[in-house]
DNA sequence: GCCTGTGAATCCATTCACAGCT
DNA sequence: AGCTGTGAATGGATTCACAGGC
Protein backbone atom coordinates (compact mmCIF):
# COMPACT_ATOMS: atom_id res chain seq x y z
CA UNK A 1 0.00 0.00 0.00
CA UNK A 2 1.26 3.78 -0.18
CA UNK A 3 2.84 4.54 -3.68
CA UNK A 4 0.67 4.26 -6.40
CA UNK A 5 2.45 2.70 -8.97
CA UNK A 6 2.46 1.45 -12.55
CA UNK A 7 3.09 -1.90 -12.62
CA UNK A 8 5.18 -2.99 -15.72
CA UNK A 9 3.90 -5.32 -17.91
CA UNK A 10 7.01 -7.62 -17.62
CA UNK A 11 6.62 -7.50 -13.96
CA UNK A 12 2.92 -9.37 -14.36
CA UNK A 13 4.43 -12.05 -16.47
CA UNK A 14 7.37 -12.91 -14.36
CA UNK A 15 4.77 -13.32 -11.82
CA UNK A 16 3.26 -16.20 -13.11
CA UNK A 17 6.77 -17.56 -14.21
CA UNK A 18 7.39 -17.59 -10.69
CA UNK A 19 5.20 -19.55 -9.50
CA UNK A 20 5.87 -22.20 -11.28
CA UNK A 21 8.96 -23.22 -8.72
CA UNK A 22 7.04 -22.43 -5.87
CA UNK A 23 4.53 -24.27 -7.09
CA UNK A 24 7.13 -27.54 -6.51
CA UNK A 25 8.12 -26.00 -3.45
CA UNK A 26 5.54 -26.00 -1.44
CA UNK A 27 4.48 -29.39 -2.17
CA UNK A 28 8.31 -31.15 -1.52
CA UNK A 29 7.32 -29.14 1.79
CA UNK A 30 10.46 -26.63 1.41
CA UNK A 31 9.51 -24.28 3.72
CA UNK A 32 11.40 -21.12 2.75
CA UNK A 33 12.99 -19.68 -0.68
CA UNK A 34 15.39 -16.88 -1.08
CA UNK A 35 14.62 -14.74 -4.48
CA UNK A 36 18.58 -15.41 -5.51
CA UNK A 37 17.27 -19.55 -6.17
CA UNK A 38 13.44 -18.34 -7.63
CA UNK A 39 15.91 -16.25 -9.95
CA UNK A 40 17.78 -19.17 -10.60
CA UNK A 41 15.32 -21.36 -11.45
CA UNK A 42 13.62 -19.37 -13.78
CA UNK A 43 16.47 -17.70 -15.54
CA UNK A 44 16.55 -14.11 -14.33
CA UNK A 45 18.23 -11.70 -11.67
CA UNK A 46 17.40 -11.63 -8.27
CA UNK A 47 16.99 -8.08 -7.98
CA UNK A 48 14.49 -8.72 -10.60
CA UNK A 49 12.34 -11.24 -8.44
CA UNK A 50 12.60 -8.69 -5.00
CA UNK A 51 11.55 -5.83 -7.19
CA UNK A 52 8.88 -7.62 -8.91
CA UNK A 53 7.83 -8.75 -5.11
CA UNK A 54 8.09 -5.00 -3.93
CA UNK A 55 5.42 -3.74 -5.98
CA UNK A 56 2.81 -5.40 -4.33
CA UNK A 57 3.65 -5.51 -0.76
CA UNK A 58 6.79 -6.67 1.59
CA UNK A 59 6.68 -10.40 1.36
CA UNK A 60 9.86 -11.43 2.08
CA UNK A 61 11.71 -11.29 6.10
CA UNK A 62 15.03 -9.72 5.53
CA UNK A 63 17.83 -11.80 6.17
CA UNK A 64 16.11 -15.17 6.05
CA UNK A 65 14.26 -14.97 2.62
CA UNK A 66 10.61 -15.80 1.64
CA UNK A 67 8.10 -18.09 3.24
CA UNK A 68 6.81 -20.45 0.44
CA UNK A 69 3.55 -21.19 1.12
CA UNK A 70 2.49 -17.33 1.69
CA UNK A 71 4.20 -16.04 -0.92
CA UNK A 72 2.66 -18.23 -3.67
CA UNK A 73 -0.91 -17.59 -2.16
CA UNK A 74 0.25 -13.63 -2.76
CA UNK A 75 1.12 -14.72 -5.88
CA UNK A 76 -2.28 -16.23 -6.82
CA UNK A 77 -4.18 -13.04 -5.11
CA UNK A 78 -2.25 -10.50 -7.36
CA UNK A 79 -2.50 -12.59 -10.46
CA UNK A 80 -6.43 -13.98 -9.87
CA UNK A 81 -5.42 -17.27 -9.97
CA UNK A 82 -6.99 -18.20 -6.73
CA UNK A 83 -10.20 -18.78 -7.90
CA UNK A 84 -11.86 -20.70 -11.20
CA UNK A 85 -12.02 -19.05 -14.80
CA UNK A 86 -14.71 -20.15 -17.30
CA UNK A 87 -13.75 -20.12 -20.98
CA UNK A 88 -14.53 -21.27 -24.13
CA UNK A 89 -13.08 -22.06 -27.56
CA UNK A 90 -13.85 -21.19 -30.82
CA UNK A 91 -12.75 -23.67 -34.01
CA UNK A 92 -12.79 -27.06 -32.81
CA UNK A 93 -10.39 -28.13 -35.18
CA UNK A 94 -7.34 -30.37 -34.32
CA UNK A 95 -5.67 -27.56 -31.94
CA UNK A 96 -9.26 -26.39 -30.30
CA UNK A 97 -9.46 -30.08 -29.85
CA UNK A 98 -5.95 -30.80 -28.08
CA UNK A 99 -6.76 -27.85 -25.86
CA UNK A 100 -9.90 -28.92 -24.65
CA UNK A 101 -8.37 -32.28 -23.75
CA UNK A 102 -5.48 -30.80 -22.18
CA UNK A 103 -4.89 -31.41 -18.27
CA UNK A 104 -3.28 -28.90 -17.66
CA UNK A 105 -5.97 -25.70 -17.99
CA UNK A 106 -8.56 -27.61 -15.79
CA UNK A 107 -5.47 -28.01 -12.67
CA UNK A 108 -4.80 -24.16 -13.44
CA UNK A 109 -8.65 -23.78 -13.03
CA UNK A 110 -9.49 -22.68 -16.41
CA UNK A 111 -12.62 -24.39 -17.25
CA UNK A 112 -13.72 -24.83 -20.86
CA UNK A 113 -17.88 -24.62 -20.49
CA UNK A 114 -18.55 -24.10 -24.28
CA UNK A 115 -16.86 -25.20 -27.77
CA UNK A 116 -17.93 -23.59 -30.70
CA UNK A 117 -17.63 -24.55 -34.43
CA UNK A 118 -18.85 -23.10 -37.61
CA UNK A 119 -18.89 -26.33 -39.41
CA UNK A 120 -22.23 -27.39 -39.46
CA UNK A 121 -21.05 -31.22 -39.60
CA UNK A 122 -19.38 -30.74 -36.03
CA UNK A 123 -22.36 -28.85 -34.56
CA UNK A 124 -24.32 -31.02 -32.10
CA UNK A 125 -21.59 -33.68 -31.78
CA UNK A 126 -20.22 -34.63 -28.54
CA UNK A 127 -16.82 -33.48 -28.11
CA UNK A 128 -14.72 -36.56 -26.33
CA UNK A 129 -13.76 -33.49 -23.67
CA UNK A 130 -17.67 -33.87 -22.74
CA UNK A 131 -18.52 -30.67 -24.54
CA UNK A 132 -21.33 -30.21 -26.83
CA UNK A 133 -20.08 -28.44 -30.22
CA UNK A 134 -22.14 -25.58 -30.64
CA UNK A 135 -22.42 -23.36 -34.12
CA UNK A 136 -20.92 -20.06 -33.71
CA UNK A 137 -24.62 -18.18 -34.29
CA UNK A 138 -25.07 -20.05 -30.57
CA UNK A 139 -22.12 -17.42 -29.13
CA UNK A 140 -23.91 -14.61 -28.21
CA UNK A 141 -26.56 -16.20 -25.87
CA UNK A 142 -24.21 -18.98 -24.37
CA UNK A 143 -21.21 -16.65 -23.50
CA UNK A 144 -24.04 -14.86 -21.32
CA UNK A 145 -26.34 -17.54 -19.98
CA UNK A 146 -22.81 -19.84 -18.71
CA UNK A 147 -20.85 -16.69 -17.64
CA UNK A 148 -18.29 -17.41 -19.80
CA UNK A 149 -15.14 -14.98 -19.07
CA UNK A 150 -12.25 -15.89 -21.62
CA UNK A 151 -12.66 -17.32 -24.95
CA UNK A 152 -9.95 -19.35 -27.22
CA UNK A 153 -9.89 -18.77 -30.89
CA UNK A 154 -8.35 -21.73 -32.62
CA UNK A 155 -9.95 -21.09 -35.86
CA UNK A 156 -8.28 -20.79 -39.14
CA UNK A 157 -6.89 -17.24 -39.27
CA UNK A 158 -9.40 -15.95 -42.14
CA UNK A 159 -12.34 -16.31 -39.26
CA UNK A 160 -10.31 -15.40 -36.38
CA UNK A 161 -11.32 -11.23 -36.51
CA UNK A 162 -14.66 -12.03 -36.98
CA UNK A 163 -14.93 -14.86 -34.19
CA UNK A 164 -13.45 -11.95 -31.83
CA UNK A 165 -15.77 -9.63 -32.86
CA UNK A 166 -18.78 -12.04 -32.10
CA UNK A 167 -16.78 -12.54 -28.41
CA UNK A 168 -16.53 -9.08 -28.16
CA UNK A 169 -20.23 -8.36 -29.14
CA UNK A 170 -21.10 -11.09 -26.06
CA UNK A 171 -19.54 -9.46 -24.14
CA UNK A 172 -16.37 -10.99 -23.68
CA UNK A 173 -13.19 -9.32 -22.43
CA UNK A 174 -10.67 -11.43 -22.60
CA UNK A 175 -9.26 -13.05 -25.66
CA UNK A 176 -6.54 -15.96 -25.93
CA UNK A 177 -5.78 -15.81 -29.58
CA UNK A 178 -4.02 -18.89 -31.53
CA UNK A 179 -4.23 -18.15 -35.21
CA UNK A 180 -1.70 -16.01 -37.03
CA UNK A 181 -3.26 -12.93 -36.80
CA UNK A 182 -3.38 -9.56 -35.13
CA UNK A 183 -6.73 -9.24 -33.26
CA UNK A 184 -7.73 -5.82 -33.32
CA UNK A 185 -9.96 -4.89 -30.18
CA UNK A 186 -10.74 -1.80 -28.23
CA UNK A 187 -8.96 -0.57 -25.00
CA UNK A 188 -11.58 -2.64 -23.01
CA UNK A 189 -10.55 -5.74 -23.61
CA UNK A 190 -7.63 -7.73 -23.67
CA UNK A 191 -6.06 -9.79 -26.40
CA UNK A 192 -2.93 -12.05 -25.71
CA UNK A 193 -1.47 -14.56 -29.35
CA UNK A 194 -0.30 -17.24 -28.93
CA UNK A 195 1.57 -17.91 -32.63
CA UNK A 196 3.81 -20.47 -32.59
CA UNK A 197 5.11 -19.83 -36.44
CA UNK A 198 6.48 -16.29 -35.52
CA UNK A 199 8.26 -18.25 -32.46
CA UNK A 200 9.59 -20.53 -35.02
CA UNK A 201 10.65 -17.61 -37.06
CA UNK A 202 12.56 -15.95 -34.44
CA UNK A 203 14.36 -19.73 -33.76
CA UNK A 204 15.21 -19.94 -37.38
CA UNK A 205 16.88 -16.39 -37.12
CA UNK A 206 19.35 -17.27 -34.49
CA UNK A 207 20.01 -20.67 -36.41
CA UNK A 208 20.53 -19.01 -39.37
CA UNK A 209 22.43 -16.47 -38.15
CA UNK A 210 25.24 -18.22 -35.89
CA UNK A 211 25.93 -20.98 -39.20
CA UNK B 1 26.21 -2.36 -44.92
CA UNK B 2 28.41 -0.41 -42.69
CA UNK B 3 27.84 -0.35 -39.61
CA UNK B 4 27.87 -3.35 -37.93
CA UNK B 5 25.02 -2.65 -34.96
CA UNK B 6 23.61 -5.38 -32.90
CA UNK B 7 20.04 -6.16 -33.88
CA UNK B 8 17.45 -6.07 -30.96
CA UNK B 9 15.70 -9.16 -30.18
CA UNK B 10 12.11 -7.48 -30.41
CA UNK B 11 12.97 -6.12 -33.94
CA UNK B 12 13.46 -9.66 -35.19
CA UNK B 13 10.27 -10.74 -33.32
CA UNK B 14 8.61 -8.02 -35.30
CA UNK B 15 10.08 -8.28 -38.63
CA UNK B 16 8.57 -11.89 -38.59
CA UNK B 17 4.63 -9.74 -37.28
CA UNK B 18 4.97 -7.36 -40.45
CA UNK B 19 5.71 -10.46 -43.18
CA UNK B 20 1.92 -11.68 -42.23
CA UNK B 21 0.36 -8.63 -43.82
CA UNK B 22 3.01 -8.17 -45.99
CA UNK B 23 2.07 -11.85 -47.55
CA UNK B 24 -1.58 -10.77 -47.67
CA UNK B 25 -0.99 -7.83 -49.87
CA UNK B 26 1.53 -10.15 -52.04
CA UNK B 27 -1.89 -12.04 -52.75
CA UNK B 28 -4.28 -9.35 -53.23
CA UNK B 29 -1.33 -7.44 -55.86
CA UNK B 30 -0.88 -3.97 -54.14
CA UNK B 31 2.29 -3.17 -55.04
CA UNK B 32 3.21 -0.50 -52.71
CA UNK B 33 3.26 -0.10 -48.99
CA UNK B 34 3.98 2.79 -46.41
CA UNK B 35 5.63 1.92 -43.17
CA UNK B 36 2.47 3.36 -41.55
CA UNK B 37 0.18 0.80 -43.18
CA UNK B 38 2.29 -1.99 -41.86
CA UNK B 39 2.45 -0.52 -38.38
CA UNK B 40 -1.14 0.04 -38.00
CA UNK B 41 -1.89 -3.49 -39.17
CA UNK B 42 0.77 -4.79 -36.88
CA UNK B 43 -0.09 -2.50 -33.93
CA UNK B 44 3.03 -0.87 -33.36
CA UNK B 45 4.54 2.45 -34.38
CA UNK B 46 5.72 3.71 -37.78
CA UNK B 47 8.99 5.13 -36.80
CA UNK B 48 9.57 1.54 -35.34
CA UNK B 49 8.69 -0.17 -38.90
CA UNK B 50 11.42 1.91 -40.49
CA UNK B 51 13.91 1.68 -37.85
CA UNK B 52 13.50 -2.21 -37.67
CA UNK B 53 14.03 -2.77 -41.45
CA UNK B 54 16.51 0.14 -41.85
CA UNK B 55 19.17 -2.53 -39.60
CA UNK B 56 19.23 -4.17 -42.43
CA UNK B 57 19.55 -1.75 -45.42
CA UNK B 58 17.43 0.65 -47.27
CA UNK B 59 14.41 -1.00 -48.56
CA UNK B 60 12.00 1.70 -49.11
CA UNK B 61 11.71 4.74 -51.13
CA UNK B 62 11.44 8.12 -50.19
CA UNK B 63 8.28 9.67 -50.48
CA UNK B 64 6.74 6.37 -52.26
CA UNK B 65 6.83 3.48 -49.78
CA UNK B 66 8.40 -0.05 -49.79
CA UNK B 67 7.56 -2.49 -52.69
CA UNK B 68 5.27 -4.93 -51.48
CA UNK B 69 7.16 -8.13 -53.40
CA UNK B 70 10.54 -6.48 -52.55
CA UNK B 71 10.39 -6.41 -49.24
CA UNK B 72 8.87 -9.60 -48.30
CA UNK B 73 11.19 -10.99 -50.12
CA UNK B 74 14.34 -9.32 -48.15
CA UNK B 75 12.65 -9.99 -44.81
CA UNK B 76 12.28 -14.15 -45.90
CA UNK B 77 16.13 -13.99 -46.68
CA UNK B 78 17.05 -12.02 -43.59
CA UNK B 79 14.69 -14.83 -41.13
CA UNK B 80 16.29 -17.53 -43.23
CA UNK B 81 12.35 -18.76 -44.02
CA UNK B 82 12.99 -18.44 -47.52
CA UNK B 83 14.08 -22.02 -47.46
CA UNK B 84 12.62 -24.85 -45.58
CA UNK B 85 13.48 -26.45 -41.80
CA UNK B 86 13.31 -30.29 -40.52
CA UNK B 87 11.89 -30.45 -37.56
CA UNK B 88 10.69 -33.29 -35.23
CA UNK B 89 8.11 -33.63 -32.30
CA UNK B 90 9.07 -35.06 -28.80
CA UNK B 91 5.66 -36.08 -27.48
CA UNK B 92 2.77 -37.22 -29.11
CA UNK B 93 -0.23 -36.78 -27.00
CA UNK B 94 -2.93 -34.64 -27.85
CA UNK B 95 -0.90 -31.07 -28.18
CA UNK B 96 1.83 -33.13 -30.58
CA UNK B 97 -0.62 -34.75 -32.92
CA UNK B 98 -2.36 -31.60 -33.60
CA UNK B 99 0.92 -30.07 -34.23
CA UNK B 100 1.86 -32.18 -36.49
CA UNK B 101 -1.31 -31.86 -38.17
CA UNK B 102 -1.60 -28.75 -38.50
CA UNK B 103 -1.26 -27.00 -42.26
CA UNK B 104 0.25 -23.79 -40.71
CA UNK B 105 3.75 -25.21 -40.54
CA UNK B 106 3.55 -26.54 -43.48
CA UNK B 107 2.73 -24.29 -45.60
CA UNK B 108 5.56 -21.70 -44.39
CA UNK B 109 8.35 -24.52 -44.78
CA UNK B 110 8.26 -26.08 -41.79
CA UNK B 111 8.47 -29.72 -42.36
CA UNK B 112 7.76 -32.85 -39.66
CA UNK B 113 10.27 -35.37 -40.33
CA UNK B 114 9.84 -37.67 -37.35
CA UNK B 115 7.96 -38.14 -34.39
CA UNK B 116 8.62 -39.63 -31.21
CA UNK B 117 6.77 -40.45 -28.04
CA UNK B 118 8.11 -42.59 -24.85
CA UNK B 119 4.89 -44.69 -24.24
CA UNK B 120 5.48 -48.29 -25.70
CA UNK B 121 2.23 -49.07 -26.87
CA UNK B 122 2.31 -45.86 -29.09
CA UNK B 123 5.96 -46.51 -30.37
CA UNK B 124 5.48 -48.18 -33.71
CA UNK B 125 1.96 -46.54 -34.66
CA UNK B 126 1.37 -45.08 -37.79
CA UNK B 127 0.42 -41.48 -36.98
CA UNK B 128 -2.59 -40.00 -39.51
CA UNK B 129 0.11 -37.36 -40.58
CA UNK B 130 1.97 -39.91 -41.88
CA UNK B 131 4.96 -40.23 -39.79
CA UNK B 132 5.99 -43.66 -37.78
CA UNK B 133 6.09 -42.99 -33.91
CA UNK B 134 9.45 -43.82 -32.95
CA UNK B 135 10.85 -44.43 -29.37
CA UNK B 136 12.30 -41.88 -27.75
CA UNK B 137 15.59 -43.87 -27.56
CA UNK B 138 16.19 -43.38 -31.30
CA UNK B 139 16.18 -39.78 -31.21
CA UNK B 140 19.98 -39.66 -31.47
CA UNK B 141 20.51 -41.74 -34.46
CA UNK B 142 17.12 -39.92 -36.54
CA UNK B 143 18.53 -36.49 -35.52
CA UNK B 144 21.14 -37.12 -37.31
CA UNK B 145 20.43 -39.29 -40.70
CA UNK B 146 17.06 -37.36 -40.94
CA UNK B 147 19.11 -34.10 -40.30
CA UNK B 148 16.15 -32.43 -37.78
CA UNK B 149 17.37 -29.24 -37.27
CA UNK B 150 14.60 -27.90 -34.81
CA UNK B 151 13.52 -30.34 -32.01
CA UNK B 152 9.40 -29.52 -31.20
CA UNK B 153 8.93 -30.33 -26.99
CA UNK B 154 5.20 -31.28 -26.30
CA UNK B 155 5.67 -33.73 -23.30
CA UNK B 156 4.65 -33.35 -19.95
CA UNK B 157 6.52 -31.02 -18.45
CA UNK B 158 8.27 -33.85 -15.86
CA UNK B 159 9.97 -35.44 -18.98
CA UNK B 160 10.62 -31.68 -21.14
CA UNK B 161 14.08 -31.45 -19.40
CA UNK B 162 15.16 -34.78 -19.94
CA UNK B 163 13.99 -34.76 -24.09
CA UNK B 164 15.60 -31.42 -24.47
CA UNK B 165 19.28 -32.82 -23.25
CA UNK B 166 18.64 -35.83 -25.44
CA UNK B 167 18.00 -33.16 -28.20
CA UNK B 168 21.04 -31.07 -27.44
CA UNK B 169 23.34 -34.23 -27.18
CA UNK B 170 21.84 -35.21 -30.29
CA UNK B 171 22.91 -32.17 -31.87
CA UNK B 172 20.00 -29.94 -32.17
CA UNK B 173 20.27 -26.32 -31.39
CA UNK B 174 17.19 -25.39 -31.39
CA UNK B 175 14.23 -25.90 -29.34
CA UNK B 176 10.19 -25.02 -29.34
CA UNK B 177 9.13 -25.70 -25.82
CA UNK B 178 5.48 -26.20 -24.99
CA UNK B 179 5.95 -28.00 -21.52
CA UNK B 180 5.06 -25.37 -19.05
CA UNK B 181 8.57 -25.46 -17.80
CA UNK B 182 12.04 -23.35 -18.11
CA UNK B 183 14.26 -25.20 -19.98
CA UNK B 184 17.58 -25.06 -19.15
CA UNK B 185 20.11 -25.14 -21.77
CA UNK B 186 23.71 -23.91 -22.55
CA UNK B 187 24.47 -20.74 -25.11
CA UNK B 188 24.75 -22.26 -28.22
CA UNK B 189 20.97 -23.88 -28.00
CA UNK B 190 18.03 -21.04 -29.10
CA UNK B 191 14.97 -22.06 -26.90
CA UNK B 192 11.66 -20.46 -27.34
CA UNK B 193 9.05 -21.68 -24.65
CA UNK B 194 5.32 -21.36 -25.64
CA UNK B 195 3.24 -21.71 -22.23
CA UNK B 196 -0.71 -21.38 -22.67
CA UNK B 197 -1.64 -20.68 -18.94
CA UNK B 198 1.17 -17.99 -18.65
CA UNK B 199 -0.80 -16.21 -21.08
CA UNK B 200 -3.93 -17.38 -19.43
CA UNK B 201 -2.78 -15.71 -16.15
CA UNK B 202 -1.34 -12.39 -17.82
CA UNK B 203 -5.27 -12.03 -19.04
CA UNK B 204 -6.71 -12.87 -16.07
CA UNK B 205 -5.22 -10.48 -13.68
CA UNK B 206 -6.14 -7.59 -16.51
CA UNK B 207 -9.57 -8.41 -16.61
CA UNK B 208 -9.48 -8.91 -12.50
CA UNK B 209 -7.81 -5.50 -12.06
CA UNK B 210 -10.31 -3.95 -14.62
CA UNK B 211 -13.43 -4.93 -12.56
C1' DG C 1 3.77 16.83 -50.98
C1' DC C 2 4.89 12.55 -49.44
C1' DC C 3 7.23 8.95 -47.13
C1' DT C 4 11.71 7.04 -45.89
C1' DG C 5 15.95 6.99 -43.03
C1' DT C 6 18.03 8.47 -38.81
C1' DG C 7 20.22 11.29 -34.94
C1' DA C 8 18.36 13.02 -30.62
C1' DA C 9 15.22 12.77 -26.95
C1' DT C 10 12.36 10.12 -24.24
C1' DC C 11 10.68 6.40 -21.97
C1' DC C 12 10.96 2.10 -19.66
C1' DA C 13 13.02 -1.85 -17.61
C1' DT C 14 16.98 -4.05 -15.63
C1' DT C 15 20.78 -4.22 -12.74
C1' DC C 16 23.77 -2.44 -9.18
C1' DA C 17 24.91 -1.49 -4.68
C1' DC C 18 23.88 -0.65 -0.27
C1' DA C 19 20.93 0.61 3.74
C1' DG C 20 17.84 -1.79 6.85
C1' DC C 21 16.09 -5.51 9.36
C1' DT C 22 16.45 -10.29 11.67
C1' DA D 1 26.09 -12.86 8.66
C1' DG D 2 22.44 -13.09 5.49
C1' DC D 3 18.83 -11.67 2.49
C1' DT D 4 15.29 -8.31 1.55
C1' DG D 5 13.75 -3.70 -0.13
C1' DT D 6 14.94 0.21 -2.86
C1' DG D 7 17.11 4.66 -4.71
C1' DA D 8 20.51 5.43 -8.25
C1' DA D 9 22.84 4.13 -12.36
C1' DT D 10 22.78 1.81 -16.42
C1' DG D 11 21.34 0.01 -20.61
C1' DG D 12 17.89 -0.66 -24.26
C1' DA D 13 14.27 0.18 -27.00
C1' DT D 14 10.70 3.33 -28.61
C1' DT D 15 9.24 7.53 -30.27
C1' DC D 16 9.95 12.15 -31.99
C1' DA D 17 11.11 15.26 -35.35
C1' DC D 18 13.24 16.52 -39.21
C1' DA D 19 16.65 16.17 -43.04
C1' DG D 20 16.92 13.80 -47.50
C1' DG D 21 15.28 12.18 -51.79
C1' DC D 22 11.40 11.10 -55.11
Amino acid sequence: MGKVTKIPRPTIERLALYSRPLEAFQESGTPIISSEKIADLCGVNPAQVRKDLAYFGEFGVRGVGYDVKDLLREIKRILATDRTWRLCIVGMGNLGSALALNENFRKRGYHFVAAFDSDPAKAGMKHPCGLKIEPIGKIRDLVKTLKIEIGVITTPPGKAQRVADLLMDAGIRAILNFAPIQIRAPECCVVENVDFTLKLENLVYHLHKSS
